[in-house]
DNA sequence: GTCTATAGAGCGATAGAC
DNA sequence: GTCTATCGCTCTATAGAC
C-alpha cells in the first residue's frame, strides 16, 4: 500500500489537470482571503489549504493580486447569476408580488453569504475603494445589482434601498460573527432574530455546520 | 531665519508633549489604517503622515496591534457618545417622534463617517471577526449600539433593523467611493440619492472637500 | 504539472545615542 | 522626547530541476 519511504514527509502531490487545480486554488483562496483580508493573506496559506506548494500558486495566477481579482470576480458572478435566475422565474401577479420576489432574492443572498469566503471577499472589495482595480470592480458590481433590481425586477426606489440595506446589515452581523456569542449575551441572538427573522434558521444552520467543520 | 545647514534634509522634529504627539499619531493612524487596512498599513506610513520616525510610533504604542485597537476604540467612543447625546436631548412627543429621532441619529452618523478614517476603521473591525481581540470589540460595540436604540431611544425592533441596515448601506456606498464615478455613470448618483435622500448634500459636501484636499 | 531553493524587498521591533 | 541604525523575520516572485 505504501511508498518505500516510511517518513511523515509531504507525499508527492497528485498530478491533476491545470483547470481542476485552478478551481482548487480559487476555493482555497476564497477562504483565506476572506479570513485574513487581501494584505493579511499569504500565498503560502492559500497553498497549504489547497495542498500544493507556494510557488505553484503564484505560477498559476501570476501575482497575488490577480488571484484575488479572480476570487472576487467569481463571487460577483455567482451573486449576479443567482439573482438573475430568480428574477427570471415565472411569478404570479398580485399585491404582494414585489414582497415575494424580495423575500426570494433575500433568501438567495443569505444562501450565498453563508459561504464565508464569498461574504468576506465581497466585503474586502467594499473597503478597497482606494485601490484603482479592486475599487472599480466593486463599484461596477454594486451598480449592476442596482440596475437589475430597478430594471429587471422592477423595484421602486424605496424597495431597492430597503433590500440593499438589509443585505449590508446581513453582511455585517455575519462578518462580526455575532452567533459566536449567543451564549454569552442574549442580546446577540435578539439582534440576529430581529434582523434575519424567518431567515434565521438558514443562517444558524450554516453557522453550526461551519463550527462542526472547524472541530 | 534658517539653521546653518542649507540642505533639504528632514528638519529636526519639534519637541512636543507625549500626550499631544499621541493624538497626532492616532489621527494619522486612522487615515492610514482606513485606506490600507490593518495588515496593509505599515507603521512607517503612519509615521510619515504624523511627521515623525517609524520607531517612535512603535515606542509610543508598543505594537502595531495596540495602535489599531486604540484607533478603533476612539471611533466607537465617538459614535456612542454622539448617539447618546442626541438621545438625551429633550424632544416633543408626537406621532413622528421616533421618525424625527431616527433622522437626527442618522444625520449624526453620516456626519461621523464623513471622516473616512473612522468609516474604514469601523469596517475593518467588522471584517476582523476571526481576530479574537478586534472581533470581540466589534461585537461588543455593535451590541452596545443595539441596546442604546432599544433601551434608551425606545425604538421598536423593526425601526432598529431599518436604522442599522440603512447605516450599513451608507457605509458601503461611501467605502466603495460611489461619488467618484458620478460623471462616468449617472446611475451612481441615482443610487446615492435613493439611499441618502435628504442627507446627500451633507455627504457630497464632505466628498468634494476631501477631493479638494487630495489635490 | 509540480517541487525545492533562494533571491530580493519590506516590515515590525529593539538598542542605544542625544 | 526623538532619532539613526539595524536585526531578524516574513513574504512574493523567480530559476531551474524533475
Amino acid at each position: 500500500m505504501n511508498e518505500t519511504s516510511g517518513t511523515a514527509a509531504a507525499q508527492p502531490t497528485e498530478r491533476i489537470p491545470a483547470a481542476e487545480r485552478r478551481e482548487q486554488i480559487l476555493a482555497a483562496a476564497s477562504v483565506v482571503f476572506g479570513e485574513r483580508g487581501y494584505s493579511g493573506a499569504t500565498t503560502d496559506q492559500v497553498a497549504k489549504v489547497a495542498g500544493i506548494s507556494q510557488p505553484y500558486v503564484v505560477r498559476m495566477f501570476g501575482t497575488k493580486e490577480n488571484l484575488f481579482l479572480e476570487v472576487l470576480a467569481r463571487a460577483l458572478e455567482r451573486l449576479v447569476a443567482g439573482f438573475r435566475q430568480i428574477i427570471a422565474e415565472p411569478r404570479e401577479h398580485g399585491d404582494d408580488e414585489m414582497e415575494l420576489l424580495a423575500a426570494r432574492l433575500g433568501g438567495a443572498y443569505v444562501d450565498l453569504i453563508e459561504d464565508r469566503g464569498i461574504l468576506l471577499s465581497l466585503m474586502q472589495a467594499f473597503i478597497s475603494g482606494h485601490n484603482p482595480v479592486v475599487g472599480a470592480k466593486a463599484r461596477a458590481g454594486f451598480l449592476e445589482i442596482y440596475r437589475m433590481l430597478r430594471d429587471e425586477a422592477g423595484f421602486p426606489p424605496d424597495a431597492i434601498r430597503g433590500f440593499l440595506a438589509d443585505g449590508m446589515l446581513f453582511n455585517t452581523l455575519l462578518a462580526i460573527r455575532l452567533p459566536d456569542i449567543f451564549d454569552e449575551d442574549p442580546d446577540a441572538e435578539e439582534l440576529m432574530r430581529c434582523t434575519f427573522r424567518g431567515k434565521l434558521d438558514l443562517v444558524l444552520g450554516a453557522t453550526a455546520a461551519e463550527a462542526a467543520a472547524d472541530a
